[in-house]
RNA sequence: GACCCCAUCGUCUAACCAGGUUAGGACACCGGCCUUUCACGCCGUUAACGCGGGUUCAAAUCCCGCUGGGGUCACCA
């Protein structure tokens, strides 16, 4: 038997077909058609594919492992539940429990009233429960599904994204789309951030039926409301067994990990205060600091159902025992979203996949706390150009700049339900451009494909444009009119720019800067060398590296406060050129052209007060990102040069003469 | 490193579940038409089933393995 699987020694040796196929069961090697022929029974496709808790993915890793020789016949797996799980999702979309998929969807039938879709989780297993006699049972709770931000930096464009998702499959349900603060982390969140993930997302258009801010049957909605229900839930915790005190010190912790890490496993906590008894627990928990932990199984596996994915297992030995209360008292994520989730009547957990190693840990709560699980669907994550998670660094991510920038709220959403998703006309055609009720109106959650989509501005661009081409002269006019209006910026760039217009035409060319996302630098991007612009001869020059590094620092710097005045700006970019050792002038210079980008323009602080938070951080990025390409002033040059040879040429060749042009 | 997820043009995706398509559409790119210019619009070109095996008359599609990418591994969410 060779670990690999790939090939047999003997052949099948279940019909002596002599077949020499990959497929091995029951300890013995079966060709492929053996084995589907065996595999394939009434049985197996009943609800429960994995009759011993076996799934396929376990089978994988433990062939890759090469740990096969311990694996007896009979706990090779019995079915393949993937395709179990594609037999059972057909026979639950004929019964109408999933949305038939694709434009067929609006004419075919049976499919029960919108309510009745959908309520109940796909692979309703919790942790030691086996398939084989678990029914599928059929509730009609009402809808109920939320988008919980954390209040902690710049309204992000993934919570447009998954709030996207979440609010169009309330509508199709026609359930409650709820908003919900998670601010268990004091140290970093803060009012302004809420605010502003409030006026980004009503600016988006993603209204909320329940929220912090306009109150609903099951608040409060702001976890820093809710400690004391967190208290209570942990006290049962700890009452029941399922968590206990940890008194581990943070050095300790870091300690294991590393030796962890070292040894090549998972790190993980390794359980010291696990089995500390009640009293001792009790009476140290009145002196020392200590956080909460969830007793986690340590045996077996955890199936978690994912209503993309079908189910996703884990071994229990991998999980760790998760800190559910800090030790300054508030919950972490873990505890709080599970508490909240089923005390706001959650029935869908739409998010991100980024949660979904953890939903184990969390199944487990709600197994502590002998609650139901809603049905959980992991969204795949927005990717930046290179595949990896969309971050600030790489791409725009704060919604305001995309307001900023003049991208039409319809526009982003239209775009955001593009990414992972498609839809199709009655005859089949892809349909590119939709309105939200439409995305709503034949929403399939099933039809997302899970592969992360690359965030493409370009696309959102075009898309953008189809929208204002749309629209009619005075359609424009008024959103235009509108976007000038917005925060009260067309009084402020008014301002600004007043001293400078010799007319009224002249406005527009100065105030251009201020309601654009990216800017065309040309030329001018020589600036970026920090000193280069200086017609000092003493001037400190930066090389293009360090210049790079202070724009980094700049962004760093402004990026750490919410607080965007003039005065607050003109501090940190002062700290950071005196840093540079660069006269202030010439760091000034540099910071003007990548936010305004012109070597002329109104005070620049005033300018970036005005230009906002969002496109000043991302225009600064930008230069940076510029500045990290070596040949980055050449490419800029390029062009230039070949218009300019070309207009040299024209000029300074000879007149012809006579003779010449006429012959 | 361990675990989990994922894999079709450069990008977003369709076809996959239910095997038979010339692998379709959109963005971008390139070329052409339109146009005083640019843009829009129209037309066209280039461009993909990650690799290896298996099942089958037939594999992008079903199965296995590999490879690659991503995520998670916090008293962050």
């Amino acid at each position: 038997m060779t670990s690999s699987g790939r090939t047999t020694s003997g052949g099948c040796t279940r019909t002596k077909c002599g077949s020499r196929s990959c497929c091995r069961r029951a300890g013995r090697f079966w060709s492929i058609a053996c084995w589907r022929a065996a595999r394939i029974r009434p049985r197996s496709c009943g609800g429960g594919c994995e009759p011993r808790g076996w799934s396929y993915t376990r089978c994988a890793r433990r062939r890759r492992r090469g740990t096969s020789s311990s694996m007896t016949s009979s706990r090779w797996p019995r079915s393949n539940w993937k395709r179990c799980w594609r037999r059972l999702r057909r026979r639950r979309r004929t019964r109408g429990w999933i949305r038939r998929s694709g434009r067929s969807c609006a004419t075919r039938r049976p499919i029960l009233a919108p309510r009745e879709r959908f309520c109940q989780p796909l692979w309703p297993r919790m942790p030691g429960q086996s398939g084989d006699d678990m029914p599928i049972p059929v509730t009609h709770k009402p809808v109920r599904v939320r988008v919980a931000p954390s209040p902690t930096g710049d309204p992000h464009v993934g919570t447009a994204y998954i709030g996207l998702f979440n609010l169009a499959f309330a509508r199709f349900h026609g359930g409650q789309f709820v908003l919900r603060i998670e601010d268990t982390d004091q140290k970093r969140s803060t009012r302004h951030s809420e605010e502003a993930i409030y006026k980004s997302l009503r600016w988006a258009g993603l209204q909320w039926d329940e929220g912090p801010d306009i109150g609903g049957a099951f608040g409060p909605y702001r976890q820093s409301e809710r400690s004391e229900i967190y208290r209570e839930h942990t006290q049962l915790l700890l009452d029941s067994g399922d968590a206990y005190r940890c008194f581990c010190t943070a050095e300790r912790m870091d300690k294991v990990r590393e030796e962890q890490r070292a040894r090549k496993q998972t790190a993980r906590y390794d359980g010291f205060c696990r089995h500390l008894s009640a009293q001792e627990s009790e009476a140290r928990s009145l002196t020392e600091p200590h956080v909460i932990r969830l007793k986690f199984p340590q045996d077996g596996e955890t199936s978690v159902p994912d209503a993309l994915r079908g189910a996703v297992v884990y071994d229990n030995g991998q999980i760790d025992d998760q800190v559910l209360m800090k030790s300054d008292g508030l919950p972490t994520y873990h505890l709080a979203n599970v508490v909240d989730d089923h005390l706001m009547a959650i029935t869908h957990v739409i998010r991100a996949e980024e949660w979904l190693n953890s939903t184990p840990k969390h199944l487990a709560l709600y197994a502590a706390f002998g609650w139901e699980p809603p049905v959980f669907a992991h969204m795949p994550l927005l990717r930046n150009a290179d595949k990896s998670k969309i971050s600030k660094r790489k791409n725009p991510t704060s919604l305001e700049y995309y307001q900023r920038a003049g991208i039409l709220p319809e526009a982003l959403l239209n775009f955001l339900g593009l990414m992972g998703y498609s839809r199709k006309d009655a005859v089949g055609q892809d349909v590119e451009k939709f309105t939200l009720d439409e995305f709503i109106a034949d929403l399939d959650l099933t039809r997302i494909s899970l592969g992360g989509p690359v965030f493409d501005l370009q696309k959102l661009d075009w898309l953008n444009g189809l929208y204002l081409r749309a629209m009619t002269p005075e359609q424009l006019a008024d959103r235009v009119t509108a976007f000038q209006r917005e925060g009260d910026r067309h009084a402020a760039v008014g301002q600004l720019v007043q001293e400078r217009v010799t007319s009224l035409g002249d406005y527009f060319d100065h105030a251009g800067t201020f309601f654009r996302g990216a800017v065309e630098y040309g030329l001018h991007a020589r600036y970026f060398i920090v000193g280069a612009g200086s017609r000092k001869k003493t001037a400190v020059r930066l090389t293009r590296l360090e210049s790079q590094q202070f724009f980094e620092r700049c962004t760093a710097s402004l990026e750490e406060q919410a607080v965007w005045t003039p005065e607050f700006i003109e501090a940190r970019l002062r700290v950071i050129c005196e840093e540079a050792k660069v006269a202030v002038g010439d760091g000034f210079m540099a910071v003007r052209v990548a936010c305004l980008g012109r070597p002329t323009s109104p005070p620049l602080f005033e300018s970036l007060h005005v230009l906002g938070r969002a496109l000043t951080l991302s225009r600064l990025r930008h230069a940076s990102g510029l500045l990290a390409d070596a040949n980055f002033l050449q490419r800029a040059l390029a062009d230039v040069e070949t218009e300019l040879a070309a207009a040299r040429a024209a000029l300074l060749s000879p007149n012809p003469t006579p003779e010449a042009s006429h012959a």
